[in-house]
Order: structure tokens, then sequence, then C-alpha cells
DNA sequence: CATGCCATGTAAGCGGTTACATGATTGC
DNA sequence: GCAATCATGTAACCGCTTACATGGCATG
């Protein structure tokens, strides 16, 4: 069994749900992955071709009025097999997630604190205002979402993004504390 | 001004202490950041080469005994202030981090409840371990570590993968939870 | 004399972004 | 006629990993 990257098995997953196309695939993680996955044409197009070269897919042009045509893209049962087989795959190893406001804290050892604390505190502000963009969708979600399994899945997905974040925001409270406490 | 990768930055911060050939880089990155960045061969010589290059630092070859020759960097003064100018700077934007976890979970909905479950648990079991070790290195520098000033960023640094470790630990936990009393 | 650590480097290739090119349709 | 959205695609480039090549020195 062959193996692919990450981007071609988030596109075969997609490919079961009603995004179809080049142009749906990318949209509906903006919209709905945004939070922990992201793609750029520059990957999907090519990595649909490979798709259907490698038979995983099978490629239908649809015509719909008012719109240009575009190309829908179906799962073939080889397709289907191969996403299962990843599906049920558990994760090799955990990653290690860079952090550039570690790199610089590291550092700060031969920088001024004002500038080590101005960069923390900017940090936790954008972590803030993140935080409440994942309220706001829950919200959303919550108060008008008809499909419950599809509210599950996101909602589940979304209560990971609020708890890394607040984790995160607690950490730059604690950290900004006893820096200041701490004596140069 | 000109812009460089977090890779350089990463390597100009290391050159502010004791370490200073790219081996020496490659350990110090492996022991003491491996939590939150990591770095291979193939960046490292390239990017001293260029480094040099650019003016931020200088070469010179120190001979030891007992060992092979090794090279050494030394910052210039432009070096210093590249690097300096980059630790007072705020991270632009905070990075999308991708999740293969939750991106099976995602697709989870076409997968069996096992196949599902069986996923998180291994995930929550990774976490556990590097939690674990996380500890354990806390004990290590508590226990033994003459160096006060280096213990507290050393300290900082861990915590914060502490935190976000045992965060998405008790997600697992509430999503397990949740996910066994969903019926399918 | 083999193993393991110290040490430096390069080349191929993958995964991904950005910028660009093209063009249809809709609504102001 | 112009902007916005829908839609597909490519080329250049960046960042990074992996595999490979080389060789000194030390120890058992």
């Amino acid at each position: 069994m062959k193996k692919y990257n990450h981007t071609t098995y988030a596109i075969l997953g997609i490919l079961t749900t009603d995004c179809k196309s080049g142009y749906a695939i990318k949209q509906l993680i903006d919209q709905s992955l945004n939070h922990f996955w992201k793609i750029s044409y520059g990957q999907i197009y090519p990595t649909l071709k490979k798709i259907v070269e490698d038979g995983l897919a099978e490629v239908r042009t649809a015509a719909t009025e008012g719109k240009p045509d575009r190309n829908e893209y179906f799962l073939t049962p080889k397709g289907i097999e191969t996403l299962k087989r990843w599906l049920e795959q558990p994760v090799e190893q955990l990653p290690v997630e860079r952090n550039e406001v570690l790199l610089k804290l590291f550092f700060g050892r031969y920088q001024s604190k004002q500038s080590t604390t101005r960069v923390l505190e900017d940090y936790k502000q954008k972590l803030e205002e993140r935080y409440q963009t994942y309220v706001n969708v829950e919200q959303a979600i919550k108060s008008h979402d008809a499909n419950q399994e599809d509210a599950w899945y996101w909602l589940c997905t979304l209560d990971y993004g609020k708890r890394a974040t607040l984790a995160a925001i607690d950490w730059c409270t604690a950290s900004l504390e006893t820096f200041k406490r701490k004596e140069n």
C-alpha cells in the first residue's frame, strides 16, 4: 500500500462530504478546519491530479447554471480503502511544535526585561483574541446548527482549540507574574 | 534590514552562549530546546555559511586536544544587532498548528467507533508519556542545577510544555467520555 | 581493529506558500 | 464598465529532512 502525505488524506476525507471540487475543498478547510488545518491551491490542484492518476478518485465536469464549470471528484473504492486505512492508523509520533515565543524567551537572558515582557504580553493578547473567536464560533454552532451529528465533531475539535489556547494564556499570565518578581 | 528565517535567529541566539560550533548547536537544541524546537545538520551548516557571508558572525578554527578541529563562530556587532532586533519584535501572527488526530476525528464520522476510540486512546497515551518526561526533566533541573538564572528560563519553557500537554490530555479524556456516551 | 563519538558538509527530494495567469459570471 | 466571487491551474521559491560521504580520535 502506497503512502501519501497528510494533505492527500485530508483531501480524500473531504471528498467523502459534499465538497467535491478544488475550490470547495479550500472553502471547507478555511471555514471549518481553520483552527487546526490549512491548505493552499498550490497544494490542492496538483494533489487532486495525483489522486486521479493513482485511481483513488474520478473526475466529472459539472455544469452549473450561473457559475463556471467545476471539476468534481468522486472517490473510487480504492480511494475509500486508502482513506480508511489511514483513519484507523494511530498517529506515529507527536510532532514538535515550534514556538517562536519560547525561543525568544529562552534568549531573553541577553535582552531587556521590558522587551521580553512586551513580547509576552503581545502574545497573550493574540491568544485571547483567538480564544474569543473560538467562543463566538461555538455559540454560533450551538445556537443554530440543525445537524446534531456534524455539530458534535465540530464542537469537539473546537474544544481542543479552546483548551490549548487557554493553557497558553494561563502560562503567559504565570510567566509574566514570576518574571516580574524575578530581580535581574 | 534584511529578514532571516527562524532557524537563522535560533542559531544567532545560540551563538551568544558557549555553543559556538555547528555540532554544539545541534547538541544544545536536542538537549535543551527539544520540546519546542528542533533542527538538522542540513540546516545548520548552510545557515552558518550564510551567516558568515552576511557578516553576522566570524569563523575561527579551534584545535582541541583529543578531538577533531571545530569551526567556532563568533557574532559580530552586526550579528548582535540583528538578533536584538528580532528578539524585540513581537510575533507577527499565531501559527496554525496542524493536528493529525483532530483531522482523523473530524472524518471519523465515516469510520467505526472502536477505530476512533483507539486512535484517541493511543494519542492520549503518547501525551502522557511526554508529560512524564517533562516532569522528570523538571525534577532533574530543580534538584541539581547550580545556575539559578539559567534554570528559570529552562523551567519556564518546560512549564509551557507541561501545560499544553496536560490540556491535550484533558481534552482526550473528555472527548473519549462524551464520545462513548454518544449513540451512533 | 571495530565501535562509538566528534565533527563537517552536500544532494535529492518533499511539503508548502506565494505570486502569477486565465477566464467566466453576477451585480452595482 | 468594474469589482467581486467562482473556478482552475502553474512556476518559483523556501524551509526542512533524510541519506549519504568523509574523516579524526579514543577506548576496549
